[in-house]
DNA sequence: TCGTGGATTTACCAAATGGTAAAATTTACC
DNA sequence: GGTAAATTTTACCATTTGGTAAATCCACGA
């Protein structure tokens, strides 16, 4: 067995762990993986960089750790989706859920729309593995639905990643978005009734 | 008068910047701004790195005039948008022909992505002195659209954001969407469709 | 054909960057 | 309080990378 006994961490390696993956987040989200040096994760974090070194591998330990980590809260609204529901209050609560998920972590979303944009080199397989099952299982379920009559007839992928698109749209383009709407006006809360329009107006049949 | 003479660039002149701007396109559009190094840029335009630095001031200088010159390619279908016509028909040959660039030209959709995911640090002017216009004009007109009972009641900004961001969605997150939707089928064919019906449904009233 | 200016290569360089070795310091536990 | 382990710092290093200087090559018009 060449598992590594990893024995409980320390409070001191929980603290500084959690320093480390947070600064990374924010100076990842902002300037990509190749745009970002482990010396301004480090003055981020508080720490030297060798000290970095001795929490994670190296860099892309670092990156791979976040993405990995985020993936379960990214793909948590999608989960959320129940079969026993009624579709269109279903499918607009995923739609609500997801832009509240934009707005709420931003950083987030910028990772992973980078990361995808790049071709997803470091969290293809994880996409696969975790992601693919999924989508398939939310789309077949659509699909049933649909099948049901209790939605138009549609395309469950599209429609799902029209609700991607649409909701992380305010997160990744934030910069242009403000930039067009003023900054100081509040995006979301106009964002909102206009996604849930649309939708409804998309599953209404 | 600072003004550079500018005389007319000659035949290798024309066909190396080209060359270098289209092998630019490429590696940058893969790998971001910072992801991308000059040798890689230099091999692919078949040239030597001094050699780059002959046609251009530098990497900055690359990014940001392949930027700019992408910048009248990407509002054209924003522009042709007419005044005259028929709302619906009018916004929805738009949403067809984002989308056929999104098909057509995925490098540049995703050069964009990258820049304004990182802030747009070197072409924020630019969408403020030609983006904005262009869509307060494009707003101000669907408004009207709008108020003379043509269109449904809605918001043009965020019915705009939502064309922008389901089109491009096929271009910027490619290796999601062809990850998700298996490598060989057409995802534009689909897409197509979809798109339509969403959009129609929405200004349908 | 010759000379001139444009084009290209060769040989570099300084700074940035990811990472390491080992000494020094702090912490936890007896 | 002492000691062993965990943590942090200091001092480095090799590579990569954007960029430059100067020599060389070459196309083209007189």
């Amino acid at each position: 067995m060449t598992q590594t006994p990893a024995k409980k961490p320390s409070r001191i390696q929980q603290r500084n762990r959690r320093a480390i993956l947070d600064a990374a987040l924010d100076v990842f989200s902002r300037h990509g993986y190749r745009g970002t040096t482990l010396d301004q994760i480090a003055e981020a974090a508080g720490l030297s960089k060798p000290n970095l070194l001795y929490y994670f591998e190296g860099k892309e330990d670092i990156h791979v750790t976040l993405l990995s980590q985020l993936m379960d809260t990214w793909l948590d609204p999608l989960v959320e989706m129940n079969p026993d529901g009624d579709p269109v209050s279903e499918i607009m609560a995923y739609v609500h859920r997801k832009l509240a998920m934009a707005k709420d972590l931003p950083r987030e979303s910028r990772l992973f729309a980078g990361e995808i944009l790049q071709g997803a080199p470091r969290i293809g397989p994880e996409l696969q593995g975790h992601l693919k099952p999924l989508f398939d299982e939310k789309c077949a379920l659509i699909t049933t639905w649909v099948e049901q009559g209790r939605l138009p007839p549609l395309d469950p992928r599209h429609l799902i990643f029209s609700i991607w698109a649409t909701t992380q749209h305010y997160a990744d383009f934030e910069r242009q978005v403000s930039l067009l709407m003023g900054e100081d006006e509040d995006t979301y809360a106009s964002a909102a009734p206009h996604l849930d329009t649309m939708f409804r107006k998309m599953l209404g049949g």
